[in-house]
DNA sequence: TGTTGATTTGACCATCTGGTCAAGATAAGC
DNA sequence: GCTTATCTTGACCAGATGGTCAAATCAACA
């Protein structure tokens, strides 16, 4: 996102190789304990790399974290900024859906950093969430209330419409033992949820 | 659940009383910062009591965190088993999502616990799901099929509708500072979250 | 009131944890 | 090969944290 330019810092291919290593540990390691739960010990050791190693890589954990969280944001958003307000209401809104479950399915860990930090009030998330969020949610729910009033889909809530398809795709990667345990085995979670919102959510908006 | 005949142990009024206090700090506590996160001093500040009194009273930090997830699975059952299979499929199922919501505005804390005991893995409660959950969802999925082969309520996956009744209601209390700054001031979330959910199950169950 | 058992705590300990530092190893340019 | 800048690490530190313990305080009851 950043240093793009040869010049700001060199950036050496070990340095590349270095830090990318070490978001690829923490994000392992954050996302399975939380960040108070993780130690720097736990992600040098999933990193292959000594301790002192990674704080030279890094001003301390919470750099790392915070670097991994502003990752995170845009990830989040892409999805939601790639809904149409040219194409069909209805294939827009589900096409989203899809994308977010598709997420949820191939970056679990990134879903479980992202609730973790959610959970305990956002501290280092907050701006983010009533700054680029929340206009790029107003915006949508702009757009999706314009469909409904035109009669393209039901009337609905847009902002809760939206709650209601973050709550049910990241569902499925949160709360993924949970699922696996109820299901039992023999089950593909993400496929069958694939079926039922894609389901769900046609009721949902038929006209 | 233990305990409750006056023999095993004595339990005197100071004991039920300090046990209580201490149990609802560790929930303040927990709830906010996960296990690895809650510190004894934090709790025992939030509870005006000592630390080594805290653990006069609970063997270990493990000890007092067990004893709230296991008050907890209970409380999180009740609902789904008041599911009356000789009621009104629709009502039945509306009231299940209304009492969820319920539990979710009023038990926020005790949400967030469970959210992050599932996130990182249920290391303490997968036996829980596994056993007790999954058989209350088994036969309730089991009731709730029976009612839509009969016509009673639309077709629909019983499992992943348990789980996107799930999904909703426990995204408003533990998202809720993402719901708070998306929505922005003026807005009574779980008000709004009640006709929300009322009107997507209802569009979902309709035959 | 004296005695016994329950309750409370200050002082302490071992371990863990984030972080530092100086010295050594390695790679790159000449 | 020599020099310089980059990279790596063993040893170490200060503070936090879960937990212990003996001694002190308190409550109840004979």
């Amino acid at each position: 996102m950043k240093d793009d330019q040869p010049n700001p810092r060199p950036q050496t291919r070990i340095q590349q190789r270095n830090r990318q290593t070490i978001l690829e540990a923490a994000l392992e390691v954050f996302s399975a304990y939380g960040f108070r739960g993780a130690t720097l010990d736990q992600i040098a050791a999933e990193a292959g790399l000594s301790k002192p190693n990674l704080l030279y890589y890094f001003a301390s954990k919470e750099a790392i974290h915070l670097e991994l969280l502003s990752g995170l944001m845009d990830t989040w958003l892409d999805p939601l900024r790639a809904m149409n307000p040219d194409g069909e209401p209805t294939a827009e809104i589900l096409a989203y859906v899809r994308r977010k479950l598709e997420i949820s399915r191939d970056f679990p860990r990134e879903s479980r950093l992202f609730a973790n930090e959610i959970l305990q009030g956002a501290p280092r998330m907050q701006p983010a969430l009533e700054g680029d969020l929340k206009s790029l949610v107003d915006e949508k729910c702009a757009l999706i209330r314009g469909w409904s009033d035109a009669g393209r889909i039901a009337q609905i809530d847009p902002y809760h419409l939206i709650f209601s398809i973050w709550a049910l795709t990241q569902h499925y990667a949160d709360f993924d033992v949970q699922v696996r345990a109820v299901l039992g085995p023999g089950h593909d979670p993400f496929a069958e949820a694939d079926r039922f919102v894609e389901t769900l959510y046609q009721r949902l908006l038929k006209t």
